[in-house]
DNA sequence: TGATTCATGTCAGGATTCTGACATACAGTG
DNA sequence: CACTGTATGTCAGAATCCTGACATGAATCA
C-alpha cells in the first residue's frame, strides 16, 4: 500500500527527526526553569569550549542564522553573560568571551543537559553508543559532501 | 579546559542536533524547487499512509502544535491537496484525505525526499543502519518514558 | 443521570527565526 | 596597485511557529 512511499515506521530519516524533537523537548523541559533556551545554552557551552568565536561561528554552531545569533549575543551581552569588545581587533570579528556570571549560568545548565544526555543514553552498551556516533557522522558527511547528481549548488 | 563541559564533540545529543540540522537543510533544498517544506510534505506523506488522520494526529506526527497543523491545512485544503469534511461524522475530528491532487504533488516529492535518505546511508552497510535504527529508536523510547527523578509532568 | 475529565478544532496575540539587503574587511588574482 | 570574491556584523521587514484561551463533543465515573 504504501511501498512507493518512504514508509515512515521504517524511515531512518523520520526516526531521526523524531529524536531530534524528543530531545529538543527534553532539553527545553530541564533548562525552562533557568530561564534558558537551548540556542541559549548551545551558544555559552560553545563559548566555554572554545573562547573568542565571533557570532558567525557561534551561529553555525548552534545551526540558527547569525542573524539569530546576533539577536541572542546582544541579549546575553546586555545581560552581562558575555562580553565583547567595541572594536574589532582585526577584520570585522568580534570575538565573545564568557564572563564568570555567564560561567556560572552555563554551570547550571550543563548539569541539566547532562542528565537529559544520561538518560538518552541509558540502556545502551558503550559499544551501541559509538556506533551510533559512528553512524551519524556518517550521516552528515554524506549529506553535506555527496550529490547525487544535482548539479551541485556546491554549498560550502 | 573543556572536562567538566558536555564536550560537544564528542557529544551525541549535539551530533543528533547537527544530523538533524543537516538532513533538514538538505530536505529543504530539494523540496523548495516544488514549492513545499518539510512538514508540508511530511503532513501529505501520513496522509498517503494512513489516510482519515485528524488535525492533531498530523499534528503529532510532524512534530509541530495542531495550531500550525491546521494553519497547514486549512491551506493545502484550500488549494486542493487534501478533503476535510465540512461536519465532523463523529466528535469533533475531521478526517482528512488526499486529493488526486495531493497525491500527485507527494509523488514528486517522494522521489526528491527519497534521493536525499538514499545519498544519507551511502556508505553505511545494513547492519549499520539497522544498529543506527534500534539506537534512534532506543534513545526516543528513554527520553520520553524515564524521568531521572524529575517528577514526570507527563508531557502535556 | 449529572459532573468531571480529556481531546479536538479554532481564534487571537506574541515571540522567535528567517530572508533580504547593505557596508565593511580580508584574501587572491591580474 | 586595482579588482573580484568571500566572509563578517548589523539593520529592517516578513514569515513561521508557538503559547494561551475558548467552545464543543465524548468518555469516565459516582
Amino acid at each position: 500500500m504504501n511501498q512507493d512511499g518512504v514508509d515512515l515506521e521504517t524511515s531512518l530519516g523520520y526516526l531521526l527527526k523524531e529524536a531530534s524533537s524528543v530531545l529538543r523537548v527534553a532539553m527545553e523541559e530541564v533548562l525552562r526553569p533557568l530561564g534558558m533556551s537551548v540556542t541559549h545554552y548551545s551558544c555559552l557551552e560553545l563559548l566555554a569550549q572554545r573562547p573568542g568565536l565571533s557570532n558567525s561561528e557561534l551561529a553555525r554552531g548552534a545551526f540558527v542564522t547569525r542573524q539569530s545569533m546576533n539577536v541572542l549575543l546582544q541579549t546575553l551581552e546586555r545581560e552581562g553573560y558575555v562580553t565583547r569588545p567595541a572594536e574589532a581587533p582585526v577584520g570585522k570579528v568580534l570575538p565573545t568571551r564568557l564572563t564568570p556570571r555567564g560561567r556560572r549560568s552555563l554551570e547550571e545548565a550543563t548539569v541539566a543537559v547532562r542528565s537529559v544526555e544520561v538518560r538518552m543514553l541509558a540502556g545502551m552498551t558503550e559499544a551501541e553508543q559509538s556506533g551510533a556516533f559512528r553512524a551519524l557522522r556518517s550521516m552528515i558527511h554524506s549529506l553535506r559532501g555527496g550529490n547525487t547528481g544535482n548539479g551541485g549548488s556546491g554549498g560550502a
